[in-house]
DNA sequence: GATATCATTTTGTCCAGGACAAGTGTTTGA
DNA sequence: TCAAACACTTGTCCTGGACAAAATGATATC
């Protein structure tokens, strides 16, 4: 008999007359809880990451449903949340597991200084909180046209996006608002590239992501500064192979390859890709590796440019530009 | 011992000149060689299906490293991507597994009637193998121009997009090209909305997908046929969970709520969500299901519609307006 | 001839618990 | 002051079993 057998047959608390598990504490509604590949999806914690916490730190500790699997109940999924926010901005999981939740939400506050957000900022929030699409809209062009795309991006768009997702983490805006954020900044930030693209100038850039880094934002507003200063750009979208970078590169005879990571990024495997792609790509074409991610990264990669901030971004045109 | 350890004390084939893996049939290039969790990425299986496929079927068969842990090399990878295309347009793995690079290539081909496209679509995949980016922008807006926005959609985007992905499908078109036709489209597209938006008027239409729908470009060419009809549209991009999209129906008074579903989202998965979402929606709240999806599902589904081509859209809303 | 129901096969996900590498922080010694 | 050695932390990979969920095919019913 398997140990699984044996598991199945321990008492596991179903009440016989609904059939659903009788409320523990902590226990929600059943169509709340969520399975291990569900909370590896929502979280971005790996399975084997979220079986790994429960053996060494004893959180999270789901529930099992009748077959003996993990059943996670929202108030953990809630906490494994800002558990991840944190470690995407330095903390370490052994330290602040056995935190609670409005622990962990004083920890995340503390470093997030929100004091100085400018008006339109806040203005730009409470519209996307309210729901209030033209106007949102109107207030994006407006900015766009008295700031000029460079400082529109740089001034507007980086803080908005920062102080939405801090919001965000906070559960002070829901998935949908955030989406919608999402969208009419792409709309506004797309209209702008496509209305400033100049003839082409060098250098050629690529701009991508790696596999499972969905976040098209910070490319687009890579694309932006660079549409500004009349680089050529070769925008391919998010999560190309490595192997495809590579040819795509070689295709478009790029001069540069722009890659960027989020937050949620891991630093390891940003590390090891880049090292790939590195050693595939000849000499001459550099890389700039950007993104949250790299701003986190102590070590530097050997031919890899990591831009930590977007404002880097016109000092390397130029200095590409003087070098060829 | 453990297992593992025994493992290590295999045989492994070293050089011990090297110390790199000896040059088996099928292997390259040590940077070439991917871990599971890199294969995983790349190909969007996961690991655990990579694992049971090489038990139950033999395939893939990766090397081993030094520790004893997979290492894939190229070519396997290659098969793996096939393999993953193939799936996606409905094979089973079961079916195609054993069979060879070419064959597979083949089996992509047959299904795919090409006979029939037109001249500016052949012009634009010319375009794109040749990576004429500048020119297949200029082609686009000259398309969209004498056409103007909703015949440049159903006359041009659907065919070439299908086009696209036949070819991708069959190898022709490598998976950077494929990235990269897509953004360009984006970007004609959403600046074509932004220009044609006007005053809004009824019906308000959320769109958006499902989570794991992560297919953009079909949400993007009903935005577009909607406010070519003047129709409000509230874009929350891809991959919104069903209690969000009530809840953004709900904040945005929607009155209908649109959703994509590429070929490769499961039917039942489709059919349980909508089923979900219908009893979740108040009735006054219309649903439209559009998609390569729902071109194949025989069942209807009460009290939604099912989108089976663009054409459609039209005609729904004049009926959704002569309605109210 | 279409459709519903049920059995069977196929396929993917989950489980446990061990091993170990790579990264981080700390102490020791030059 | 620096660096090597050390211990500790953390994530990834391993095996092989179990079983749920999806797809298919067969049979019955309208």
């Amino acid at each position: 008999m398997s140990l699984r057998s044996l598991e199945k047959a321990a008492p596991v608390s179903v009440d016989p007359l609904s059939g659903r598990e009788a409320a523990a504490p902590g226990s929600a509604d059943p169509v709340l809880m969520l399975s291990i590949g569900a909370v590896e999806r929502d979280t971005g914690l790996s399975k084997d990451v979220l079986r790994m916490w429960e053996r060494r730190y004893r959180f999270p500790l789901p529930l099992r449903d009748q077959h003996g699997e993990r059943i996670y109940p929202p108030d953990q999924i809630a906490k494994l949340r800002a558990i991840r926010r944190l470690m995407d901005r330095g903390h370490r999981p052994g330290k602040i597991i056995n935190l609670d939740l409005p622990a962990l939400e004083e920890l995340g506050r503390t470093p997030a200084h929100r004091s100085e957000s400018a008006g339109d900022i806040d203005e730009a929030l409470e519209l996307i909180g309210n729901h209030h699409l033209p106007q949102l809209r109107q207030l994006f062009n407006l900015r766009l046209m008295t700031q000029g795309l460079q400082r529109f991006v740089l001034d507007t768009v980086v803080p908005l996006t920062a102080a939405v997702g801090d919001a965000w983490g906070r559960g002070e805006f829901a998935v949908f608002e955030e989406h919608l954020y999402t969208e009419q900044i792409q709309s506004v930030l797309r209209n702008a590239i496509a209305t400033a693209q100049a003839a082409s100038q060098a250098p050629r850039v690529l701009l991508t992501s790696f596999p499972t880094e969905q976040h098209s934002l910070g490319l687009l507003m890579v694309e932006a500064l660079l549409v500004c200063d009349s680089a050529t750009c070769i925008p391919l979208g998010t999560e190309t192979p490595g192997q495809e970078i590579v040819r795509a590169a070689e295709a478009h005879r790029a001069d540069v390859v722009a890659l960027s990571f989020s937050a949620a990024f891991p630093e390891r495997q940003a590390a090891s890709g880049l090292k790939t792609l590195r050693a595939s790509l000849p000499g001459t074409t550099a890389i700039w590796a950007g993104g949250a991610c790299m701003r986190r990264l102590r070590k530097s990669i050997d031919g890899v440019v990591q831009v930590r901030t977007l404002d880097q971004i016109a000092g390397l045109l130029t200095d590409w530009r003087s070098a060829h």
